[in-house]
Formats: structure tokens, C-alpha cells, sequence
RNA sequence: GGUCCCUUCGUCUAAUGGUUAGGACACCACCCUUUCACGGUGGUAAUAUGGGUUCGAAUCCCGUAGGGAUCACCA
């Protein structure tokens, strides 16, 4: 074909297609000086926790450079879009304080000069940029099979696998003459826009990329398809086209992606646009449990794909950002030891600190760093936290925590708000059961383990302890008194014990341990004198009564 | 199967040819203590493997093994 040919092409298959031009002008180059950086979720589930780590980095490098983060909504696979999913994607970031500046905020609205957002919106700017792609004589019509569904893909590439290790074969289709085009557009057939590629597979060029470094590129050579039978384009042009219109400068996106850069590289320079810088990202992994390897987080398989799981058992947002701040720039937690109050948006940063390796999802961590977080609240805030948690996520907790605000605050206020803070609660769920003792209705339910201890003189001593309690007017003179009716039993101090055992029906560490497994039914319990004191004298007694009557 | 990427304590990782291979989480011990915690101190624990280059290799090169990804009119 001619390049006359080739316009005639052009004009054949998009005949009410703009000139690019029209778009290049309309859309002006962005004057931010630093680094514009996009999520783009399809509305195809929910917002997937790798998604979240990669709205981490581009919020961060956006922000650290002066730069812009936008979010632009790739709905082009209508097949397997799921209702809503766009604007809960949506929800999900703003809610984890990750609210891109600007772009598609949910399904009415949008913000910026860079519009539409929605790529479903978007199908005459891609029909211009194909046409001036028929025009240069870099893509053609293929009129062969349309789509197929994703068990048909699979079983046929097998098969392909089987006959040839080489499947990047270039498609018939691009030899076909004008004539022959023009006779199946005539017999109203339906066509999908290929790129005609000009790449040799057996040719290298050097790229650098952000994360991954200096590597070797092969060239393309498949043919690609740019523009569905349906008329939808495919990521690859969306990708190039979008981007280059919006101004992004730097492509982040996970390591999946980095065998196609190839076409996309190929398809930039196809129209003469100006290369984008890439960021491949490592994927977060599990151990699978079938086969004892590391696989990708999968949405069927692991329910904390899902970014709910998290706010649905009551980790605080933060909690998850900073722990995935730590998976991707490991001097973070360095920052946060030296930095414990400042936000950790003030944490410096970078791209090139991100590894290259795919590192597994370790749920010790986040509890650790959700631990520290929340015990740096005040008594107030844990327990507002807790109420908005269940008001959303558990309503039997919702009434609980609502109707006792007294008992749990003073709870909450022991040993917390000074520099050693207790660290015991992970997250909001477990506000009910951790705290059971000062709520209503509560029923200690724990294995009575006297080890060492004599049982006869544990019961006279919890007896002697209950008939003669008395609330005591600070915690010294409340552990004097344990201390001194513990040792009428033959409970004496640690020391003491230590030299010889088997004289003592126990150490004070035991009687406090009985003491405290009375009132709180555990083993572990913030500070008891001040328990006791929020409980009140009767309610010490009856709890004391009834571990006695255990003791029989 | 072809191609691409990767491999340092159990986990996340630091160490840009010279370190006693460092830190954090987890685990263990001890200390502190007025009980539970917090905290403190210490400990167990790693350069996948075989060659090569070098005075010297976790680091550079080659092979091997293992793992991940990709090979759609999905993104």
C-alpha cells in the first residue's frame, strides 16, 4: 500500500474521526514541576491490597516532588465489570487518606482539565489516535475471529504452546490489499485494529527503569491488538494515549506489566510521543498453602485482598499505609523509631528505594506497627475509633461499646499516655473481648492451672482477701494490703521463694496472678488496683466468691 | 516449553570489592518491677549451589538449582 493508500485507509475506518491534533492541542502540557503519577483501577471488584501499595507509592512520589496523583477509572473490559466497584475503589483510597488530587472521584463526579477520566468516555480520542495510526501506516484492520471467552483463550494457547515455543508470529491480516479491505468492510464485517509492528525480537535496547535498573530490552514484534472487534481499545493504547493526554510522567504499576513494555514503547514512538519513565513494582505474595510456595495475594484465596478485611476487623488505616510504607522503603521504620509523632507523610520518601524481590505478606509486622499506633491515642480516641469501627462493621459491639463509655475509657486510660505506653490492643474487634471484665454480663471463662501452688492455702488465702477487701486510696497502699494477707497464707516475695520452693504455698506472683484471673478472667490485664477501683468493692467480692467456689 | 525477572536470618531487609555480615518483627533467656504489660540487656538464626576473576566476593562473570511472572480482541 501507498501512503495515499494509507489515508484513504484512514478515512475508510474512522471517517468521523478527529485530527490528533485537535487533542494535543486541547490538552495542554501540565506546568507541575514534579513527578504526575495515576492509579488506574478497573471496576472489575473491589480495591485489591495491591492496589492500595501502589496508590502508596504514587501518592508519595507525588507529594515528595510537588508533583500531582490523578485516578482514571480503565473500564474498557466490559465483560467483566461488576457494578459500583469504580466508586468503592474510589471510597477505599479516600478512606485510607491516599484521595488523588484529581480525576474520577466516583461515579458522578470528576475533577481536573485532563477529562474525561472514564476511558468508556473516551472512544472518539482513541478513534483519532488509530486513525493517525492507519495514516502513518502502523496499524491495520484484522478481520478475524472476535472475542472469546477465558476458558477458550487458555485451552487454545496450550495448544499453540504445544506446536511452536514462538507464538509472536505476525497476523495475516496485515498483508490483506485495499481491495480486499474494502470488500470485507463492504460484506459489513467487523474488525479489530492491529499494530503493525516493526520490531526484531532478535534486537536489544538499553532502558533504565526506576525500580528495576539498567536491563535489556527486546523489541516487539507481535502485532498487537490496539482497538477491539467492539470498538473498546485494549490497556496498550489506552495506556499510551491516556497518559501521554494527561501528562503523566511516571508509570508505576506492577512487575506483570514488563513484558508488554516492549509494544508499549513501541506504540509511544509509533505516534512520536515523548517516552514515559516506568516504575515496575514488586507484588506482595503468601506462602500458598497447597503447594508450599509463594504466589501472588489472589482475590479467591486470601479474604485480606480485599482492603475491607482490614477495616472490617478494625485496623486502624494508618496502620496498614505505614506497614506498607515499610514493605517498600525499609529505612521507614528506622524514620518512624527517631520521628514517633510526626506524620508519616513526612517520612522522605523515594522510588529507587523500593526492592526488586516480591516480599510476603507477614501479618506479625502489621500487628506490631498496629499496636504502636494505637497505643499512642488517647484513652478518648481509642475509644471513638472503637465506636466508629462498630457502628459500621458490628452492631451487637455498637451497643456494648455505646452504652458502657465510662468503665471503657477509664480502662483504656490505665498505663497509656506516658512514654512506655501498654501496647495491647491490634485492632477494634477485639475491644469487647480484651475488656470483657468491665462490661456488663461478663463470665470468665479460663483453665484453672495451679501449678505449684497450694490449693488449700490459695482458697484461705483468696477467702481472708474477699471478707477483709477494702478499697485501698492509691495503688502502693492496694498492694501492700495483697502483699500482707498473701503472707498470713504463706504467700511470700519472689526472693524469698526462689531459696527454697517447696516451703511456700506460693510467691506473691501467684497470689496477684489468682487475684487477677478472679476479677478479669486472664492471665493478662492492665494494672489490677486499677481495675478493682472501677469495679467497685461488691462487684471484686462476688468475682473473688466465685473463683473460691472453683476451688474445691 | 520460549522469554523475562528474582534468590542475605522463619519474615521484611541493610551492607554500591575490604563490616565480627547490621537492624526490625517473631521466638528464647535474663534484668527491671509493686502483679500484667511497657521497657532494658543478651541469645538462637542468613549471603541457594558449583566454578571463575581478584591480594580480597554477599557484592563482578559463567553454569546449576529453586521461585516468580509472561506468552488474550483482561487489565
Amino acid at each position: 500500500m501507498t501512503e495515499k493508500d494509507y489515508v484513504e485507509l484512514a478515512n475508510l475506518l474512522y471517517p468521523d474521526a478527529q485530527d490528533t491534533a485537535f487533542y494535543l492541542k486541547k490538552y495542554k502540557p501540565r506546568n507541575a514541576k514534579g513527578e504526575v503519577t495515576r492509579i488506574a483501577p478497573s471496576p472489575t471488584g473491589y480495591l485489591h491490597i495491591g492496589q492500595l501499595y501502589q496508590a502508596v507509592i504514587h501518592r508519595m512520589v507525588a507529594d515528595k516532588t510537588g508533583g500531582i496523583f490523578y485516578c482514571r477509572l480503565e473500564d474498557t473490559d466490559t465483560k467483566r465489570e461488576v457494578e459500583n466497584a469504580g466508586q468503592i475503589a474510589y471510597d477505599m483510597l479516600v478512606r485510607f487518606g491516599l484521595k488523588p488530587d484529581e480525576g474520577y472521584c466516583g461515579d458522578r463526579r470528576e475533577i481536573g482539565e485532563y477529562g474525561p477520566y472514564v476511558q468508556s468516555k473516551r472512544i472518539e480520542i482513541y478513534n483519532a489516535f488509530a486513525k493517525e495510526l492507519v495514516k502513518r501506516g502502523k496499524a491495520f484492520p484484522c478481520f478475524c475471529a472476535g472475542s472469546e471467552n477465558k476458558e477458550e483463550i487458555l485451552k487454545r494457547r496450550e495448544e499453540e504452546l504445544e506446536e511452536s515455543n514462538d507464538i509472536e508470529v505476525k497476523d495475516p491480516c496485515r498483508n490483506l490489499t485495499l481491495e480486499q479491505i474494502k470488500a470485507n468492510l463492504k460484506a459489513g464485517k467487523k474488525f479489530a485494529l492491529r499494530l503493525k509492528s516493526e520490531g526484531n525480537v532478535t534486537k536489544t535496547h538499553e532502558f533504565v527503569d526506576r525500580i528495576k535498573g539498567k536491563k535489556d530490552l527486546r523489541e516487539n514484534a507481535k502485532d498487537d491488538v490496539l482497538i477491539k472487534s467492539n470498538g473498546v481499545p485494549v490497556y496498550a493504547l489506552a495506556h499510551v494515549v491516556d497518559d501521554t493526554l494527561m501528562g503523566t510522567t511516571t508509570i508505576v504499576r506492577g512487575q506483570e506489566w514488563f513484558q508488554s513494555l516492549p509494544v508499549h514503547i513501541e506504540l509511544s514512538r509509533a505516534f512520536g510521543f515523548k517516552p514515559f519513565k516506568y516504575a515496575h513494582t514488586p507484588n506482595i505474595c503468601v506462602i500458598d498453602e497447597k503447594t508450599g510456595n509463594k504466589r501472588k495475594i489472589s482475590k479467591r484465596k486470601d479474604p485480606f485482598a480485599d482492603v475491607r478485611f482490614f477495616l472490617k476487623q478494625g485496623y486502624p488505616t494508618t496502620a496498614i499505609i505505614e506497614y506498607i510504607l515499610n514493605l517498600l522503603n525499609s529505612d521507614f521504620e528506622v524514620w518512624r523509631k527517631n520521628n514517633p509523632t510526626l506524620p508519616y507523610t513526612e517520612f522522605q520518601f523515594a522510588i529507587n528505594k523500593i526492592g526488586v524481590t516480591n516480599p510476603m505478606f507477614d501479618f506479625a509486622k502489621l500487628n506490631d506497627i498496629s499496636k504502636t499506633i494505637i497505643s499512642r491515642y488517647t484513652a478518648e480516641q481509642v475509644y471513638t475509633n472503637a465506636l466508629n469501627w462498630a457502628k459500621e462493621w458490628n452492631e451487637k459491639d455498637y451497643e456494648i461499646i455505646k452504652q458502657n463509655k465510662a468503665n471503657l475509657i477509664k480502662v483504656f486510660s490505665i498505663d497509656r499516655g506516658g512514654d512506655r505506653p501498654r501496647k495491647d490492643i491490634t485492632k477494634f474487634d477485639e475491644i469487647t473481648t480484651l475488656y470483657n471484665y468491665v462490661l456488663p454480663n461478663f463470665k470468665p471463662k479460663f483453665n484453672l492451672n495451679l501449678g505449684n501452688v497450694n490449693k488449700q492455702k490459695l482458697k484461705e488465702f483468696l477467702t481472708d482477701y474477699a471478707n477483709n477487701y477494702a478499697q485501698q486510696a492509691d495503688n502502693q497502699a492496694w498492694f501492700e494490703n495483697l502483699k500482707q494477707v498473701a503472707g498470713n497464707h504463706n504467700f511470700v516475695d519472689n526472693k524469698t521463694y526462689k531459696q527454697n520452693p517447696s516451703a511456700y504455698a506460693g510467691n506473691i506472683t501467684d497470689a496477684s496472678k489468682f487475684v487477677r484471673l478472679a476479677i478479669t478472667g486472664a492471665e493478662n490485664s492492665p494494672e489490677l488496683y486499677s481495675i478493682m477501683k472501677i469495679l467497685g468493692k461488691a462487684t471484686c467480692v462476688e468475682r473473688l466468691n466465685n473463683l473460691i467456689k472453683k476451688l474445691k
